[in-house]
This record gives structure tokens, C-alpha cells and sequence, in this order.
RNA sequence: GGCCCGUUGGUCAAGUGGUUAAGACACGGCCCUUUCACGGCUGUAACAGCAGUUCGAGUCUGCUACGGGUCACCA
């Protein structure tokens, strides 16, 4: 058969040749050693807590070695294609700190080797089809619009997996070789009908041979060569993704990469294309996916439907971005923990990055985990900072409470100082939504007595050490002054001054100071816990002190 | 079912032939403490199993078991 003159009725407008569109995108200069990443994400308007992973370590393995970073958007499925999500998704990685050399943006493309989104590049993969086809190593496969429906369906339904295997790839093999024979002649005649082909690169690997790639995380890998045809261009065109990859990978010179090891069975195909395409492969890294626990207690693959999946629902939960970002960096190299204790100070893009340390297996995302270094993170923030990071997330998810926290920024800065700054600091938040709770009875608005007074204590004890405590309240004492004095009515109402004292001798005492400091705590926060009770009073002001401690003690 | 990957405490994990098998989270106890939040000390708890190589194996090899992934004109 004469494959150029199959090429030529395939693809009668292309004119291009490989070797011009390798004189277009020519080989990057970067200095020794750069990497060339990209992340290359199916716009579904969803970004997925995992692939925030392969993100990170595309974007520190690019950014620690002074190679380029870019985005690629993989829309050559048009049927999960939802409008608008390009932009979704460079806006969230953006707000995650995920910053592109390179690629879609939201001002359109950037960089000489666009265009970045796949849907654009038709033209492009076209000339390397036709090469393949001159070559005779792919082969079209034509389809009336019926039996295109029908695949569709079938599609959908592709989650139902058979039972019969062994039948199964037996009916799949004699399909694939009957689909292989076809003559000239039918080909005019179905291009002539109007019909439209899928194109197809003819498989020559045995998969009782074995061949060898190395995977920077997993090592050494022996895998079967490639005996299944595999599906280049769809129907439509569009090229499937294992072409793409080929295709855009070579010609945007990707050095490495990185993707979730759910590819790794498809690697075989992917590597027999770059030979075919007379690419060299790119290193490759397949990172563990990130996993979740099912009903029955074992680890599955954490999909889409999942709490928690959408990376957009950790901003929605009042997770601050450089808490996901460390977790995630824990998880990527277990020696960050110890770097970021060891160097407190220092900046987390600082934190030499290894992929040697990466982990081979899949981890469980661990809630508890994300939530402690969450509390480490916001605790090291100042008042500022918490201020803003509260602000920007009641802002969309509880305006009321944006609303009073700017309608008085010292006094909000005041309340979250309490505590903070010192060599042991307050963790009181994992997520921004703990702050309304813990500050609210800073507000009138939200001001509530949701603790009453111990019942085990005397009542009139204590309102006559509540009238004393506003008698004796000076703005201008001291921490240790104020205390003092609470204890000096502990003392008058027969209550221990000190603690141990109590604890010595139980009988004595009908309680001691911090029963006191109790009840004062009680009346004001209307709880049994706050922050600590003299840096609460200072910032509530004598006025709202007192008109909590006379309510209080006209509902005893 | 075929193929591929994996398996150290409940979770995340150090560990590259000789260790009392780190550490972090979670959980328990004690201490500190006017509550809370910290902090300090401390405890429970692990090399999936079986063979083999070796003077010696969590570390190397094989098998088994278990878990995961994948087998689309999806990515």
C-alpha cells in the first residue's frame, strides 16, 4: 500500500512538516540542570485536592532548579468540558500560591510555545498523524455517526466492567486486527461518504517482552511493551490524550513528568509513541495517589464525589493556603516537618525539595494532621495576619461577621494579639472558622450565656465576690495586682487564696481564687473558658464589664 | 481475570545488612496552670506471612496473602 498517498487523501491540508514545527519550538535555553514542568488539567470547573500534589512538586522541581513551570489546559474531551473552568482553575492555583511561567493565563496565552490549550493545536498534532500514516504505522478507522453514538453510550457506561476477561481481550484482539485490514479503495470510497475516521497507531511491542524505564520516585520499572493499538486522533479530530502528551510534551519540551501513577499502566503506549514520533521521552515521576478510607475501612483512590475532594471546598472550610500548602508538603517530603522546626524562620519555598524523598505508596489524607499544622501555622501569624486571613474568608462565608470584624479593626487585632507572639503561643484555630466562635463575646451582637454559674457554690458568695471584684477593678494595675486583688476576696468570702492551699486543706475552704476567677470569668464571657480573663476585661473596657457582671448577678 | 505498583504502630513516616526500630499526628497518664490554649515529662502501639542468601535481614531474592491502580474514539 502506498502509505503517502493514504496520508495525503487523510489529510489533504496539511502542509506542514515535522521539521518545520521543530524549527518553531526549538529547544529551550535554560541553564544546566532546569526542569521543564507543567501541570495539564481537564477543565471540569473542578480542581481536586490531589492534584494540588503533583502541582507542588511540578512547581518546586521547576522554580528550586530556574526551569519553567507552565499550564497546559487538556480540554480534548469535550463532553466533560464545562465553560469558564480555564479560568477557575488558574485563579484557585494562584490563590494556592501556584504561580506559571508559562501557558493559559487569564490574559490569554504566554510564552513562544503556545498555543497551551489543546483544542488549539489541531493543526499541530495533524502533521505528526500524517507523518505517522506516511510512515505507515497508523491506520484510520472509519465510523457512520450511528456508530459513533453508539461508542458514546457505550462511554458512559465504560465504569461496568466485564466478568468475562479472558473473552473479552480475545473479542478486543481480533477486533483490533480485522480493524487493521482495509484497502485503498474503501477509504476513498468512506472519505467520499462523507464518513470520519479515527486514527489509529499500529502496536509492535510483545508483552511477553519487557522493557525497562526509570521512574524518578518509583525506580527502576519493568514493563510489557505495548501490543494494543492505540487511538490517536478521535473522530472528531481531537487527539486523544496519549497523543497529546507525545505531541505537546516534545514540542513545549517538558523535561519532566509529573503525574498521579494512575497513568502508569498507559506508560508502555505513551513510550512506544515518543519512538514512533522519533521523540526522546521525557523523565518521568508517578507520584502516589492520595487516598481516602471507604465504609468497609480500606484505602480507595480519593474521587471527585468525596468530601473534601475539591480543592475549593478546603478554601470554603476556612483553611488558610499556606496550611494546605505545608500539609502537603509534609506528605510530599517527611523531612519538611523537621527542616521547618529546625528553621522556623525560614520561608517554606526556601525548604530544599527531594524528590528522593518523595513517597513510593499512597498515603490517607489525614484530617487531624491537616488541622495540627494548621493550629502551627496560625499561630505563628500575628494579629494582622489573622485579622486578614478571618476577613478574607468571612467575607464570602459569613458577611455579618466580616461586617463587625471591619467595623473596628484595633479592636479585633486586640483580641486576637491576646496570647500571641510569645514563645508559646495560643493554637487556638485550625481554620478561620474558629475565630467567630472563640472572640464572639467580644460583641454584644453575639454576646450570649451559654454557661451558667456553678451550682455547687453559694449564691450570695457570689454576688458579694462580684460586687467586690467591680469595686475593687482598677484600669491601671498590673497583671499581678489585679490578681492579687482576687484574691483578697477569695479571702473575704472564705474562699483559699491560692489554690494549693485549697488543695492541702479541702475542709478549710468553701473554694479558692480560681473558683473566684470563675465566677468573674462567667459573668463577663458568659463561659466557663476564655482567653486570659485580665487581657479580656482591658479590651471589653470597665463600662461592658460592668454591665455584664450587674446582669449576671441580677439573674442569680 | 491479565498487567503494573505497593505493604514499618490507628495515621504520616525515618531507616539503604549489625539501631534499645527515630520523629510527628491521634490516644492515655503525670506535671505546670485562675479556666481555656500552650508547654514539659511519660505511656500504649509497628517491620503482612513463609522460605532462601548471609555469621547476621525491616533492609537482598523468591513465593503467598492483602491493598491499590489500570484494561474507553475519558483524562
Amino acid at each position: 500500500m502506498d502509505y503517502c498517498k493514504l496520508a495525503d487523501m487523510l489529510f489533504p491540508d496539511v502542509t506542514v512538516t515535522p521539521d518545520d514545527l521543530e524549527a518553531k519550538y526549538p529547544e529551550r535555553s535554560l541553564p544546566e540542570g532546569a526542569k521543564v514542568t507543567r501541570i495539564a488539567p481537564s477543565p471540569t470547573g473542578f480542581f481536586h485536592i490531589g492534584g494540588l500534589f503533583p502541582a507542588t512538586v511540578c512547581e518546586r522541581l521547576a522554580h528550586q532548579s530556574g526551569g519553567v513551570f507552565y499550564l497546559r489546559i487538556e480540554d480534548t474531551d469535550s463532553k466533560r468540558e464545562v465553560e469558564g473552568a480555564a479560568g477557575f482553575i488558574t485563579t484557585i492555583l494562584d490563590y494556592y500560591g501556584l504561580h506559571f511561567d508559562e501557558g493559559v493565563t487569564a490574559d490569554g496565552d504566554k510564552g513562544d510555545y503556545g498555543p497551551y490549550t489543546q483544542s488549539q493545536r489541531v493543526d499541530i498534532y495533524h502533521v505528526y498523524a500524517k507523518k505517522l500514516v506516511a510512515e505507515g504505522r497508523a491506520y484510520p478507522v472509519f465510523s457512520t455517526d450511528e456508530e459513533l453514538d453508539e461508542l458514546k453510550t457505550l462511554d458512559k457506561k465504560a465504569e461496568i466492567k466485564s466478568v468475562n476477561w479472558e473473552q473479552d481481550a480475545e473479542a478486543r484482539r481480533e477486533a483490533m486486527l480485522k480493524r487493521r485490514e482495509f484497502t485503498m479503495e474503501q477509504v476513498e470510497s468512506e472519505l467520499a461518504a462523507g464518513h470520519k475516521f479515527a486514527l489509529f497507531a499500529i502496536a509492535d511491542g510483545d508483552p511477553e517482552k519487557k522493557i525497562k524505564v526509570t521512574d524518578l520516585v518509583k525506580g527502576l520499572l519493568e514493563i510489557p511493551e505495548n501490543d494494543e493499538d492505540v487511538v490517536l486522533l478521535k473522530s472528531d479530530g481531537i487527539p486523544t490524550y496519549h497523543f497529546a502528551h507525545a505531541v505537546d510534551d516534545h514540542l513545549m519540551r517538558t523535561t519532566h513528568v509529573i503525574r498521579g501513577e494512575e497513568w502508569l499502566p498507559s506508560l508502555s503506549k505513551h513510550l512506544m509513541l515518543f519512538r514512533y514520533l522519533g521523540f526522546k521521552p521525557p523523565k518521568y515521576m508517578h507520584i502516589a495517589q492520595l487516598m481516602r478510607l471507604d465504609e468497609n475501612g480500606n484505602k480507595k483512590k480519593f474521587s471527585k464525589r468525596d468530601m473534601g475532594a475539591n480543592l475549593e471546598d478546603y478554601r470554603k472550610m476556612g483553611y488558610s493556603v499556606d496550611a494546605v500548602n505545608e500539609y502537603v508538603m509534609t506528605l510530599l517530603n517527611s523531612n519538611y516537618e523537621e527542616w521547618h522546626t529546625q528553621n522556623p524562620d525560614k520561608d517554606r519555598l526556601d525548604f530544599p525539595f527531594s524528590i528522593k524523598k518523595m513517597s513510593v505508596s499512597g498515603c490517607l489524607f489525614d484530617t487531624e494532621k491537616l488541622n495540627d499544622v494548621s493550629k502551627n501555622v496560625i499561630s505563628k501569624m500575628t494579629a494582622a495576619q489573622v485579622y486578614d486571613g478571618v476577613c478574607g474568608f468571612a467575607k464570602t462565608m459569613d458577611p455579618e461577621f466580616y461586617e463587625t470584624l471591619q467595623a473596628d479593626r484595633g479592636y479585633a487585632e486586640s483580641i486576637l494579639a491576646i496570647g500571641r507572639g510569645g514563645a508559646k503561643p495560643r493554637k487556638d484555630f485550625a481554620v478561620w472558622a474558629d475565630v467567630k466562635p472563640y472572640m464572639s463575646f467580644f460583641y454584644d451582637r453575639y454576646f450570649s450565656r451559654d454557661d451558667d454559674m456553678p451550682a455547687d457554690k453559694d449564691k450570695e458568695d457570689i454576688k458579694t465576690a462580684l460586687k467586690k471584684f467591680i469595686d475593687s477593678y482598677d484600669e491601671n494595675d498590673d497583671q499581678t495586682g489585679w490578681f492579687e486583688k482576687l484574691k483578697d476576696i477569695a479571702e473575704q468570702i472564705g474562699y483559699a487564696r491560692e489554690t494549693k492551699l485549697y488543695k492541702k486543706e479541702p475542709d478549710k475552704y468553701k473554694g479558692h481564687v480560681g473558683d473566684v476567677a470563675s465566677f468573674v470569668r462567667i459573668a463577663i464571657t458568659g463561659r466557663q473558658n476564655s482567653p486570659d480573663l485580665y487581657e479580656v476585661i482591658k479590651i471589653l473596657g470597665r463600662h461592658r464589664m460592668t454591665d455584664r457582671i450587674k446582669e449576671s448577678i441580677a439573674l442569680l
